[in-house]
RNA sequence: GGAGGUGUGGCCGAGUGGACAAUGGCAGCAGACUGUAAAUCUGCCGGGCUCCGCCCUACGGAGGUUCGAAUCCUCCCGCCUCCA
C-alpha cells in the first residue's frame, strides 16, 4: 500500500491533513518522537502510544550499524522487531553526514562512514539506503542526503546540493514501482534563498511521495532557520506532505506549521527530559533547580501525563538529582505528551481557522525561565472532533 | 605504658620548602542541548573588592626555623594500627 495524503482543512498556508500509511494514519501536522535505535529512550512502545504518538522516527545509520539490517529483516522488519505497531519513518543517515563530521567522507557516489562504535567502515549509497529501508519495512523512507555544515559559503552549499540532487534522482529511480510506503526527498540549500528555491523546484520534478526540508538546526540563527522554512515550504508540491527535519522548539514548530509544514521530529523533548528540562504550559521548568526542592505542585497542572497525574515537582526534582532512571522516564513521557498535545492544539486551531491564537508557552526563547502566564488556548484538546488518536 | 602512623577547603582525597586560595572526584549553584557518537556537556564553587587584577582569612592548635612553610623543628590536642 502506497502512501496517500489528504488535506482536510487549511488556515492561511497551514494545512490540517491525514497521511495514510501501511501501518495506520497520521493526523497532521504531526510530531514524530525520535527513536533512533527503534525506541524512544526510556519509553516503551505502549507508553509512546499512550502519550498520543501516531508515528515514530528511527534511524537507518544507527540500525545498520547495530543490530544490522539483516537482523531486523530476519526478525520480520522494524515493526515486528521493535514492537511499535504504528507508522515508522526512518532517517537515511544524511544527518549523520553532518553530525559525525570526522568519521565520514562524502563523494559523488555516496558516503563512507567509519562506525562510531568500532571504527569499521560502512558505505551508504543512495540506492543502498533505499534498499535498506525497504528491507526493514518502514512506512516512510528518506533519501540519502548531505546535510551541509554551518556556516557554508553559497558555492559550497550549491556544490553540495548538486551532489544531493544526483542522489535524489538515483533514489527516486530505485524506488520506482515500489508499492509499500513512500519515499521522501530532502531539500537542502543552507541559508541561501535562491538555492533553497531551486532545490525545492528540482525535487518537485522528481515526484517524491513527500518532501522534507533538511539542513536546518545545524547552528544557524532563528531568523535564518525561519527564513529557510518560509522560502521553501510554500513552494513544495501542495498535495504532498512536507516534513521539517529535526525541528524543534514548540515555537519553531508553530512557525513552520503556519508556513504549511506537516511533519516534525526532534530529539529535544526526549533529550531535554533526560537533562531535567521540562516543557509546560507555565513555561520551561528546569526541574534540577533548587527552587523546586519543596514544590508540591504537579509539573504542569493542565497535563494528563503519568508524571503530572501522580507526582509533585519536588519528587521529580528529587529523582532527577538522585540520577534515578525514573526521572528520565517520567520527564520524557511528560515532554512527549506536551509536544503531542501541542500538535493536537495546532491541528484543531487550523480546523477552526484560529492558528494564530495558539499559544506555545514552552516556546519562549531559551533561557527565559519565568512564565509569562497562560496564553490563550482554543479549546480543550479532547474536544477535537477530528482527533482519531490510536487508543 | 611502648612503637609507628595520621589530621588539607561541605565530604573524600592529592600535594612534603617557593610556580598554592591549594590537582582530582563528589556534593552544591547555574547554563547548554533542535533529522540523538548525549541518563551528556560547560561554567562557578573560602570571603571581600574599583573582579583579565588586588586585599583578607586559610591546610588540627600554639610556638619556632627560613627571604619564603600545607610542606622542616618543638610542644599540645584528636584519630588509627601494632606491641604490652
Amino acid at each position: 500500500m502506497p502512501l496517500s495524503f489528504q488535506i482536510l482543512a487549511t488556515d492561511g498556508l497551514a494545512r490540517r491533513g491525514r497521511l495514510t500509511t501501511p501501518h495506520g494514519a497520521v493526523e497532521t501536522p504531526a510530531f514524530m518522537p525520535v527513536g533512533t535505535l527503534g525506541a524512544v529512550k526510556g519509553v516503551t512502545p505502549q507508553e509512546l502510544e499512550a502519550a498520543g504518538a501516531s508515528i515514530m522516527l528511527s534511524n537507518l545509520y544507527h540500525l545498520a550499524l547495530r543490530p544490522g539490517i539483516e537482523v531486523v529483516e530476519r526478525l520480520g522488519g522494524l515493526h515486528a522487531f521493535t514492537g511499535w505497531p504504528g507508522p515508522i519513518l526512518t532517517d537515511s543517515g544524511g544527518f549523520q553526514v553532518w553530525s559525525l563530521g570526522g568519521l565520514r567522507t562524502v563523494d559523488a557516489g555516496g558516503v563512507t562512514f567509519r562506525s562510531h562504535l568500532d571504527g569499521s567502515p560502512l558505505r551508504f549509497t543512495p540506492e543502498g539506503v533505499v534498499d535498506f529501508q525497504e528491507r526493514m519495512g518502514v512506512d516512510v523512507a528518506m533519501m540519502l542526503d548531505e546535510c551541509p555544515p554551518w556556516p557554508v559559503t553559497l558555492e559550497e552549499a550549491a556544490a553540495s546540493w548538486e551532489r544531493t540532487l544526483g542522489w535524489a534522482r538515483r533514489a527516486r529511480e530505485v524506488w520506482k514501482g515500489r508499492q509499500a510506503g513512500g519515499l521522501f526527498g530532502i531539500v537542502q540549500g543552507s541559508v541561501y534563498r535562491e538555492l533553497r528555491e531551486r532545490a525545492a523546484a528540482d525535487l518537485a520534478e522528481l515526484d517524491f511521495d513527500g518532501y522534507a526540508i533538511g539542513g536546518v538546526s545545524v547552528g544557524e540563527t532563528e531568523p535564518e532557520r525561519h527564513a529557510a522554512v518560509e522560502w521553501t515550504a510554500p513552494v513544495l508540491p501542495a498535495g504532498k506532505p512536507r516534513y521539517l527535519m529535526g525541528v524543534g522548539y514548540p515555537e519553531d514548530i508553530r512557525h513552520a506549521v503556519a508556513q504549511g509544514v506537516d511533519l516534525f521530529d526532534c530529539v529535544l523533548p526526549a533529550r531535554n527530559a533526560r537533562h531535567g528540562v521540562l516543557f509546560t504550559r507555565q513555561g520551561v521548568i528546569k526541574i534540577k533547580n533548587a527552587r523546586y526542592k519543596d514544590d508540591p505542585l504537579p509539573l504542569d497542572p493542565e497535563c494528563g501525563c503519568p508524571a503530572c497525574r501522580r507526582t509533585s515537582r519536588a519528587f521529580l526534582h528529587h529523582l532527577t538529582r538522585s540520577g534515578e532512571l525514573t526521572a528520565a522516564v517520567l520527564g520524557t513521557l511528560h515532554n512527549l505528551r506536551y509536544y503531542l498535545d501541542f500538535m493536537a492544539d495546532l491541528r484543531q486551531a487550523i480546523q477552526l481557522g484560529a492558528l494564530t491564537d495558539v499559544a506555545s508557552l514552552a516556546g519562549r526563547a531559551p533561557g527565559e525561565d519565568t512564565p509569562r502566564g497562560p496564553g490563550p488556548r482554543v479549546l480543550p484538546v479532547s474536544s477535537d472532533p477530528l482527533e482519531q488518536r490510536r487508543s
